[in-house]
DNA sequence: ATGAAAGCGCTAACAT
DNA sequence: ATGTTAGCGCTTTCAT
């Protein structure tokens, strides 16, 4: 290892250091420091005169070297901390985290399944106290061994691949179910159903949801009304807008995520239709938004909670079997309209 | 400390381990970890069965605990993670950092200075190898200490109190006085002007940005039209609407922050008012906006990535005097109308 | 090319 | 109540 940082005015100052300044034994400024209760007064006063004037400072690294011990730290991988869907959840596992007196490492796959396994392999060597994962990646199999050797594992959102462990997730199936069913009670016959790429876990669930709620109601399925694979705004715009130009035009759409939500509603307020819009996944300023809209909306927050408190579970040596839990959704009317 | 890992079915196995099962000695299993080029092949072979056989995982926190050895990790430390502004930083820093094989613990002060101090020396314990700081505490002096003993710290956005050390700043001056020289020369004589708390580095040097324009131009000083503390969209709106109920409406407001931006525009929306708008800040969705709105934007990754390239500069053993950059802003035309 | 021994900074076990 | 010793898992002299 290269030392990156030689040439130092000062090197740190060690125990060793502090308890030759004091005259005491390296062990004294050890409980000192440590703040056990059984030390002469007159012996803490000197260690706490020479750990200000050396400027020492405890080195975690050292402390936590035994073998077993804590290091204090959990990891969370993410695809990007710059989406406010990922960010999210890492705000929420790092407020769990503080209330565990743990830091949080979190670090970005770039949704590349080859950097995601290195970041969490890297996480645990260095002996992070567990891992959370929102998994970009599609074979997990490699931490099985991990969790044997004791760093526990929670997925977020999206199931594992080749590997049992305990997950959160938001109730996809049963929210984009609800969301057509009321689309259906306010009488729309034909809705146009938009969604990402069906790799994704959530789109394959939420598109499940979308048939069970059109089966349920007898509807016929009309293939000019469902796309997936639309990834951007522009290209939703676009879907949307051939299928309002198309001879039988949808009354109403169905987004399979809030990008999409933005594209459609974007083509609908250009064109002043009155199509009904519906997306999954409320998102910020979704009530300033031009025209009325309604959003399948879930705790993120809630989400990275649970997730980290399942986590710390298992780190405080909860041995159960692995636990999927699944967080509700709900429909909320948005967008605003302009006073009279 | 306490073994929060108590109870493992299997302890992680060591180098020692390693050696023992492979028949050679705990140097060259390092060796081969290591890869040093200088080893038998067979050796290389036998080694490399035994890590496979027990699961090794190099445990990296012994591999820096050697005084002075880069720990390979860097600290941030922001208001808040939930909040886009600060997530797009934590986003490019650690961009920067994966660049440098480094990982980044960033860490939510939740506007505490307290918190902010704790976690930041709490960084300095496990001996990070850096800090990047968003300062939210007024009083950074307690860093000089670590800094001296060859932890090198940079402020993002604002600077820091009691200390002299690298920053990367953006133009808010500079930006603040650009926009309302635009609207002046769009023939405007009244701005309102609505800032959030003067405690505020950033919305002091806008409001001095703000008022060295009007002062350029000669316009005479209204303090009707100029309200500060205003930290809610809520607030905005009230205080626009305020203004615009007066005997002399102004014609134009001036944001801010991107919050105060978003409640005025919401305000002038729902009233069918044709004042100009210009904000500090883009925000995402902005081009989505139900009216035109002119936004002074900046590059907040490349405030982050300048801010941890300087870092790494320092870790890399620069030693000249602090360097002070600031970033420039860009005014953005922004907002959509509907196709006639 | 390989290995034995020392030590990084700290804490736990065991004296005194 | 205080100090001594050993050892965490690894890397680094320094021998061989």
């Amino acid at each position: 290892m290269t030392n990156r940082s030689a040439g130092h005015p000062t090197r740190r100052p060690t125990m060793t250091d502090v308890a030759e300044l004091a005259g005491v034994s390296l062990k004294t400024v050890s409980r000192v420091i440590n703040n056990v209760p059984s030390v002469n007064q007159e012996m803490v006063d000197s260690v706490l005169t020479a750990v200000k004037q050396l400027g020492f400072r405890r080195n975690d690294l050292a402390r936590s070297l035994r073998a077993g011990d804590s290091t204090a730290t959990i990891g969370l991988a993410i695809e990007d901390l710059a989406n406010p869907f990922y960010s999210t959840i890492a705000s929420a596992v790092a407020e769990v985290a503080r209330e565990h007196d743990t830091h949080l490492i979190t670090a970005s796959s770039e949704e590349s399944p080859e950097r995601e396994r290195d970041l969490l392999l890297e996480l645990c060597q260095r002996r992070a106290d567990g891992l959370l994962v929102v998994p970009a990646g599609t074979d997990h199999s490699y931490l099985r061994l991990e969790i044997e050797m004791g760093t526990p594992v929670v997925f977020l959102d999206r199931p594992p691949t080749g590997l049992l462990c305990d997950a959160v997730f938001i109730d996809n199936r049963g929210g984009a179910s609800a969301g057509i069913t009321r689309l259906l009670e306010d009488g729309h016959q034909r809705i146009g159903v938009i969604m990402d790429s069906l790799a994704i876990y959530t789109m394959r669930e939420r598109l499940a949801g979308v048939q069970a709620a059109l089966a349920a109601a007898g509807l016929p399925y009309d293939d000019a009304l469902i796309r997936v694979g639309v990834h951007e705004p522009e290209a939703a715009a676009g879907v949307a807008a051939g299928m309002l130009d198309s001879s039988r035009p949808p009354t109403a759409f169905f987004c399979g995520n809030n990008r999409i939500s933005v594209g459609v509603l974007e083509e609908l307020w250009h064109r002043d239709s009155d199509a009904a819009l519906m997306g999954f996944d409320d998102f910020e300023l979704s009530r300033l938004m031009p025209r009325p809209l309604t959003v399948i909306a879930f705790d993120l927050r809630e989400l990275g909670r649970k997730g980290a408190e399942m986590l710390f579970k298992r780190i405080d040596g909860d041995r159960s079997w692995p636990t999927t839990e699944v967080l509700p959704t709900t429909l909320l009317e948005r967008g605003v309209s302009r006073r009279a």
